[in-house]
RNA sequence: GCUCUUGUAGUUCAGUGGAUAGAACAAGGGACUCCUAAGCCCUAGACGCAGGUUCGAUUCCUGCCAAGAGCACCA
């Protein structure tokens, strides 16, 4: 693959061959901050300081002796040596390379032969779907696709909490409301997850303020542990209408699982594999519960198995990660979730270390930020959520606000689709992983700037370009594109070198995207080409340009194209070709 | 109290041990007989505070301040 990335390295063995020494690297090489400077830079401070001389003096010193194949030009400035690479090579290598590699542009092999699983949505059944979820979802998906994209094999797993305290409590609500109850069994599937959801919110206020109502919650919990039979009935109606509910969200979002796992599944062996390890003192037994003592290694202390005898959270984990590694062998498991639950997963993991020497980092912990209102905190507890459903919903009603005007539009409701789903998409996924999004209802999701409709318009330009052009072999015969003596050579302006060094930084930014498990590195990358290319848009013409001129620019747009879509592809959004 | 995370323009976010800290939104101004105006161009505006390490710190370290989260039988 001809990327950026590989000439790098030329040019860093070529200033090692100047020094005759190998002290540069790759990575020492930056791009500057300003496209007079050049494409490529080296600080020389570093070096400089090895011989004795200043910055400024080992960057004159230096840069008459550096010779690489693609450099047009070397100029010492400051500090700085500043290289530029010889655009006419690097356009023609670049298109040809995207023409040919099509949706394959960008991949690379890095993790050939490994598993990874990705397990991530994990809505507890019987309890609202809200947009915490949703960039959960959102995230593992994107994550997924990256990984993908870097060669790994990817096992996509759900865990979902159908067993617990939040059940009973959810089911106390029920019980509660039996009319409501038998009124919503005829409704859909909308109307039983937004009837549980409350349920939900209800038995949780009156668990907190109720004695009576702890107790009887207390008691109903035990009765699904031991699978009475007079709450199975309602307990599986409703577990089902949750996970139909679920199913739909996943399809709408265009996310499928390998697997799913339920706590009731590994609600046993985590309880066996704890009192097994008991006996081996890697837990320990205190106040009638079984816990491990984190303390030791420098974590706090967490309870595996309750004092009635049941396993917690932490206990099922173990059974799960036995499951799974049983299932699927994977090289790596990326759980993720919250940042609530950083502290927890360190316990586990160490727990899970001793209690499975073989999961010895295999086992992560990807974390993500909140998704706050900036009107006020919002807890599916309190009942106070905004269901991940109504953003979607909200976010289409506006597209269609906006496509009111669009002229003569065929599927214009599958359009809209597509562009609120990005932009939804988009506007979770561009903010880096630890970051807290803070959610603003009344301007929920964006349209205009860095955004997901942006960068779809962006490609829908160019697809209506190629369109007009009446053939889309100009833009698209690699054959013709690879030939040395195609007009590729013609690609002379500022705007659109700039543009062919974007290009070759794709593959780059896939590559450090999957290594760093973070999707926003990605969105980054689109957005600033998407920015380039309308800059160029509006500034050169393509169309109008010279015949030779003309098939070159062609071409060029028909690889940003490509490469735009690969981009969105990672980031689980489809692309229309109007809009 | 202890631990973790986060503090960058009015707002929402990028970013880096090095060249003038980038965008988007909002604000103000501008361009079209031209390939989709969900677009483009211009202007104004920011590294919480205090030390330290360094030739150089917004970035690394320490302390403080602020916000959020976690800290035994919830998930």
């Amino acid at each position: 693959m001809y990327s950026l990335e590989k000439i790098k390295i030329n040019i860093a063995d070529a200033i090692n061959d100047a020094l005759k020494k190998k002290i540069v690297s790759a990575a020492d090489l930056i791009y500057p901050p300003k496209p007079e400077f050049g494409d490529i830079s080296l600080p020389c401070y570093a070096i400089a300081k090895l011989s004795g001389k200043t910055a400024v003096e080992m960057a004159e010193f230096l840069v008459g002796k550096i010779f690489a194949e693609e450099v047009a030009s070397t100029k010492a400035l400051g500090p700085f040596i500043n290289f530029t690479i010889n655009k006419t090579k690097l356009a023609q290598k670049v298109i040809a390379e995207i023409a040919e590699a099509k949706n394959e542009y960008g991949v690379n092999a890095n993790g050939k032969n490994k598993t990874i699983m990705v397990e991530f949505a994990h809505p507890n059944t019987h309890k609202a779907f809200h947009i915490g979820h949703l960039r959960n979802i959102l995230t593992g998906e994107a994550v997924s696709r990256i990984l993908e994209a870097n060669g790994y094999k990817i096992t996509r797993a759900n865990y979902q909490g159908d067993i617990g305290l939040h059940i009973a409590k959810c089911l106390w609500g029920v019980g509660q409301q039996e009319k409501e109850y038998k009124a919503v069994k005829n409704k859909d599937v909308k109307a039983k997850a937004e009837f549980l959801g409350r349920a939900y919110a209800y038995g949780s206020k009156n668990y907190e303020e109720s004695q009576g109502a702890k107790q009887e919650i207390a008691e109903l919990n035990k009765k699904i542990y031991n699978q009475d039979k007079t709450v199975m009935a309602a307990y599986r109606a409703t577990r089902k209408w949750s996970l139909g509910y679920f199913a739909g969200i996943y399809k709408r979002l265009n996310t499928k699982f390998d697997r799913l796992y339920f706590e009731s599944e590994v609600f046993q062996s985590g309880r066996e594999i704890v009192l097994k390890n008991l006996k081996k003192g890697i837990f320990e037994l205190s106040q009638g519960a079984v816990i491990f003592e984190g303390e030791k290694y420098g974590l706090h202390s967490r309870v595996f198995i309750n004092s009635e005898g049941n396993p917690t959270y932490e206990g099922k984990d173990l059974g799960l990660a036995e499951l799974q590694f049983n299932e699927f062998r994977p090289e790596k498991i990326l759980h993720v979730v919250g940042p609530e639950q950083a502290e927890y997963f360190k316990v586990i993991i160490k727990a899970l270390e001793l209690v499975m020497p073989a999961s010895l980092g295999r086992e992560a912990h990807l974390r993500y930020g909140w998704v706050r209102l900036k009107e006020g905190k919002m807890s599916s507890r309190l009942g106070n959520v905004v269901l991940g459903e109504w953003l979607l919903d909200e976010a289409k009603k506006q597209v269609l606000e906006i496509m009111k005007g669009a002229r003569g539009l065929k599927n214009k409701d599958a359009v809209a689709d597509k562009v609120s789903l990005a932009a939804v998409k988009y506007s979770i996924l561009k903010n880096g992983l630890d970051k807290d999004i803070a959610f603003d209802l009344n301007e929920s999701v964006s349209f205009n700037g860095s955004s997901g409709p942006y960068l779809l318009y962006t490609y829908a330009r160019i697809q209506s370009i190629i369109r007009k052009s009446n053939s889309k072999s100009e833009a698209r015969n690699s054959k013709q594109i690879q030939n040395p003596k195609s007009k590729i050579q013609n690609l002379s302006d500022a705007k659109e070198q700039r543009l062919i060094v974007k290009l070759a930084m794709y593959p780059e930014a896939v590559a450090s995207a999957g290594k760093n498990y973070d999707p926003s590195e990605a969105a980054k990358y689109l957005f600033e080409l998407a920015q380039e290319f309308n800059n160029y848009y509006h500034a050169v013409p393509v169309l109008k340009a010279k015949a030779e001129i003309r098939m070159a620019r062609l071409a060029l747009c028909g690889v940003i194209g490509q490469t735009v879509k690969n981009g969105l592809r990672l980031l689980g959004i489809e692309t229309v070709e109007e809009m």
